[in-house]
DNA sequence: TATAATATGTAGCTATGGCTATATTTTGAC
DNA sequence: GTCAAAATATAGCCATAGCTACATATTATA
């Protein structure tokens, strides 16, 4: 039936309030997988590190860092094996495969984009990495190049 | 056990790497629990939205707004009612409570500005208002202050 | 007013992401 | 080389967030 007509688009338009059905679905579509993948990102960006920095990551090392219990971890780190992001044998830690390498690269270079903005933008740092942490996910292509191009303007 | 001891804070500052495991994960932590709000925070500004442009806010118009099937939007509307967000009684529409109508407030100032400052970085207003819905769940107080500081600035 | 179309609601399934509790394996220390 | 401690793995629980399929209520219209 529909009790009340939802508004045209171009109502809408007018109004300056609700963007096109479609548009807004999407949208907030985009945002869902985003969130899918987001975790998946966390854990690949810690892998890179431990292994750069400790050699080796071991799945309790890896629930301390993201304060989960081990258990937890285990479970992302079989998601991350299925999605071919990581290799891993029964206790012998946790590898990246050049999936996972490539990934953990390009998280790695927008999580210090997205840093240096905020900075830049005078927000404190430990508000910055700690923002950061949650707005990286969500930042696409082309505001990632809106930033860069940002910060090299004020070089 | 142990295989290769945890570097110690003072050497992780010094390679520049990876943050007191503390903190990290206190890091984490809350992105997480933003996740959980992030879809409530959507529901409640949509909602809001039909609100003030329609007059009312049925399950329907919610779910295809953010495309998702009507049953998954009652689902997550019983989960407003029962965060205190909004009541609703069946086949009557949904509303917010005060504390509801106090959240969409906040969470539509937060978006405008987010928005707001993508757009003032020459992010093109399509990709600012995608990208937003996203980044604005993970946006601090002191981030947010930061934000409307800088757009003043370049008024 | 009956009836068909539409909206709403419920049930039951899947996968994620968290937890605790309980094995099991590995490894360090004696 | 044994053995205890630590790490690792598994099992089973809960809540969220999505879906389809089915049942029920409401409303528009013939």
């Amino acid at each position: 039936m529909a009790r009340a007509p939802i508004a045209s688009e171009a109502d809408q338009a007018s109004a300056g309030k609700l963007p096109a059905e479609g548009t807004q679905a999407r949208r907030f579509g985009k945002t869902r997988s985003a969130q899918s993948t987001a975790l998946l990102e966390d854990y690949v960006e810690l892998i890179a590190d431990l292994l750069a920095g400790e050699g080796e990551a071991r799945p309790t090392d890896i629930a301390r860092r993201l304060g989960v219990s081990h258990a937890t971890a285990i479970k992302t780190i079989s998601r991350l094996k299925r999605a071919g992001l990581a290799t891993a044998r029964p206790y012998r830690g946790v590898f990246l495969t050049e999936k996972g390498h490539a990934l953990a690269d390009r998280v790695r270079v927008r999580h210090r984009l997205v840093v240096d903005l905020l900075r830049a933008l005078g927000v404190p740092t430990e508000s910055a990495e700690a923002d950061a942490e949650g707005i990286e996910h969500y930042v696409s292509e082309t505001t990632l190049k809106a930033f860069a191009q940002f910060l090299k303007s004020r070089e």
